[in-house]
Parts: C-alpha cells; sequence; structure tokens
DNA sequence: GCGAACATACATACTGGTTGGTATGTTAAT
DNA sequence: ATTAACATACCAACCAGTATGTATGTTCGC
C-alpha cells in the first residue's frame, strides 16, 4: 500500500520519543502514545528498536548529543574574546530555550541525569558522555582564554567549566519550579557577574 | 489485639513515603510497597490521606520542610562573618550528603521539583515555599554581612541567593550522574570561589 | 459505673485501567 | 523466494483507588 521507508520511521520514533521523554520522562513516557503520534505501529517499534530501554538509549546517543552538540560545542567553538563568547553562547541558548519552551519542561539532558542516572548504568554512562563533550567546549574556550592572556591563569579551566555547566543546570531547575522571566534573568546576571571575574585584570580594562 | 496510635501510624507513612519517594520518585512510588516497608495496610492509609498526591503534598509540607530548616535556615542562622557562615553551612551540608546517600540519591527537594513541578500546581506551589525559606535564609545572612561591611553592596543579596540555591542544586544534579567525591569536591571549591568574590576588600584582607 | 450509640482507626478483597512486551501474522522490497 | 519491514491481537504485571467489613476508643444518657 503505502511505501516503506525504514529510516523515516526510526527517525519519526526518535523524535517523538525524544519529545514524549522531555514532556513526562521516561519512565513515564507510553510507548502507546509515541505510536499513536508517529502513526507507527507496534510491530514497527519492536522491528527497529529490542525494547523501550533501547530506544532510550537511542534517543540520548543521537538526538540529544545532536542537540548540545549544535546549542553549545559548535557556538562555544567560535572566535573572539573567551568570556565574551561563552557570554554571547549562554545568551543565546537562552533566547532559544525561551522558544523550546524549556523554562517548563528543563533541559532534556538534565532532566534524564536526574531521573535515570541513578538507577541505569546505560543512561548514566551515555549521559555522562554527553556533559563531559559539553564540559570540553567550556574548558577548550577557557584554556585558550587563558593561553590569550585574557582569562586568569590562577584558576583551573576544567573546574571552572563544570562548575558553569553545573550552575546552569541548576538555574534552569530552578526556573522550572519558578517559570518567570525575570527570575531567570536575575539567575543569569550573577552567573555572567561570576564569569568575570574569570577575567585578567588586563582584559577587564578593555 | 495491637494497641493503637494515629500519629505513630501517619509519621511512619510519611516517613516511607519520603524514603520511596526520593529513591524513585513521586510518580514511581508505589503505594503497596510504602505499606509493605511500614506493615501499614491500605484502609489506613486511605484513612489518614485522601489519595496518593495528597500523602506526597504532606511529604513536603512536613518532612522536606522540616529537612531543609535544620540543614540549612537555621545553621544559615548563625552569627559570625557572612561568607564564612556559608561556606560552614555548606561544607556541614555536603557532609550530611555523603551520609545520607545524597550523591547517588539527589536532593530530595530539587528531584521533586523536577518531576513535578511542571505538571502539578499543588506540588510546584508548595516546593516554592520551600525554595524560598532557604533562599531567604541566604539572603538574610548576605544582608547582615552587608550591614557589618563584609559583603558587597553593589550586589543584589536576593539575587546572588537565589543563584547560590541553583548553583547548589546544579552541582548536587552534575554529581548524581558522576558520584565521585573528588568531583563534588572539585565543584564546591568553584562556588567557594565565587563566594569569595562577594566579600568587601577591607573582609578580605582579615 | 455501665452500656448503648457513635466515630475513629484500621483490614481485606477486589476492580478497571495502563503498561511493556510478545506471538503470530501479512505485505512490500530485492 | 527470501527477508526486512511492518501490522494486530493479546497477555501478565502492576497500578491507584474503592467497597465493604471489623475492631478499637470515646461520649453520654441513666
Amino acid at each position: 500500500m503505502t511505501t516503506r521507508d525504514p529510516d523515516k520511521t526510526r527517525h519519526d520514533l526518535l523524535e517523538a520519543a525524544f519529545q514524549e521523554i522531555w514532556e513526562v520522562g521516561f519512565r513515564a513516557a507510553s510507548l502507546d502514545r509515541i505510536l499513536k503520534s508517529t502513526g507507527v505501529t507496534k510491530g514497527a517499534l519492536y522491528h527497529h528498536f529490542k525494547n523501550k530501554t533501547e530506544l532510550g538509549y537511542a534517543v540520548v546517543d543521537e538526538v540529544i548529543a545532536g542537540w548540545i552538540q549544535e546549542r553549545w560545542v559548535q557556538p562555544l567553538g567560535r572566535e573572539g574574546d573567551a568570556v565574551d563568547v561563552i557570554k554571547d553562547t549562554v545568551r543565546t541558548a537562552s533566547q532559544s530555550a525561551v522558544h523550546d519552551d524549556m523554562m517548563a519542561k528543563g533541559c532534556p539532558l538534565n532532566n534524564l541525569a536526574q531521573e535515570m542516572s541513578p538507577i541505569d548504568e546505560g543512561f548514566r554512562s551515555r549521559i555522562e558522555t554527553v556533559f563531559l563533550r559539553w564540559m570540553g567546549a567550556f574548558t577548550r574556550v577557557l584554556k585558550r582564554g587563558q593561553e590569550e592572556g585574557a582569562v586568569r591563569t590562577d584558576l583551573d579551566a576544567e573546574h571552572i567549566a563544570q562548575f558553569v555547566v553545573a550552575a546552569l543546570e541548576g538555574v534552569v531547575g530552578m526556573v522550572k519550579n519558578n517559570p518567570k522571566v525575570e527570575f531567570a534573568a536575575g539567575h543569569l546576571e550573577v552567573l555572567f557577574l561570576f564569569l568575570d571575574t574569570m577575567r585578567t585584570p588586563a582584559a577587564q580594562a578593555a
């Protein structure tokens, strides 16, 4: 009857699963709802994925990882003053966040980490991989800033990077409980204050 | 047969529900497991609580709120240099955290916020109340520090307080994905670095 | 002081709904 | 003709919630 397209079927399932998981979490995610929203049948789903867990793993590996890559890793790789690049990236991301309703739904990566990391090693290790790539992007731009004399060298770039990611997730998490724009803006303001203290005195003058 | 003690029954249910929710989240929390762990029957549970949701609300109002109170609000009310009080409180809390297996299970308040705030206004508003009390304790000590000349006055104490809570929750959340002690220590180190930048130049010299 | 009347505090068995997963088919592509 | 790609019907497990019954405490008339 209809023409077959296994790649599209698989892609549709991943995208729908991503949305469903983003909205209600992995354990509460219903395969029946995913199937209903895609028009795919259960037979097709279990042809492409061994079980619900493997579908979840694929969402982390393929959808969420790509998401972090284009929203954070690539922008953080741009040229220019290191601290400015970070602040610009955060600003851009926070604008996309409003558009994606992230204020209410939270960060898809962190949501999954909070729910699944303590109870499923498969999720935990996959999520860790994505976090490490994200933190790596911060570490690289900070180290470059240190080499260029824009960022203080008395601080460990890797630790700063880890803290910045933690603080960002913390801010997103707080906003989830109280989704007011000015609330989020106030938090980011303080984060920017912190980032400015990372500059060398020479860079601050400029 | 056995003597009755409704207060104890209710208290046992709340405590067991708190643990169950802490471990698997509210929606995955099983009433049958809670009943099994307490030895209370379903009839008794539904005598004390209207339904599962009301049990969850009571856990926030009575168990979790008290938890935050004694771990954060009271210690932050102590006398002494404001920044030192904050750092000491964080240190003490992080030690309790290791003891309570919080590295693996996360912060019970934030876990619930992440899971329930976007989908249940009853949870959201109750959780917000606790967060506001927690942040209020930070705000008070910071404002006191400002009055005493120990904390910079060019910064808004309330915004700082909100960011510190967000950052703390962010750190706990990250550790949940990678529960290594040195990982957590590195994060807190950077947070302390930030807290030190809150001091006035005069206070830094001392 | 004693017992009927009533309310509180439980206990047990069950129900309807949802879940992930599977067994068994059928159809389209190579 | 073979196999990948689906489709359908069904199942056992678990879930929150309820109907119904029982035992313990308390109140109050007398």
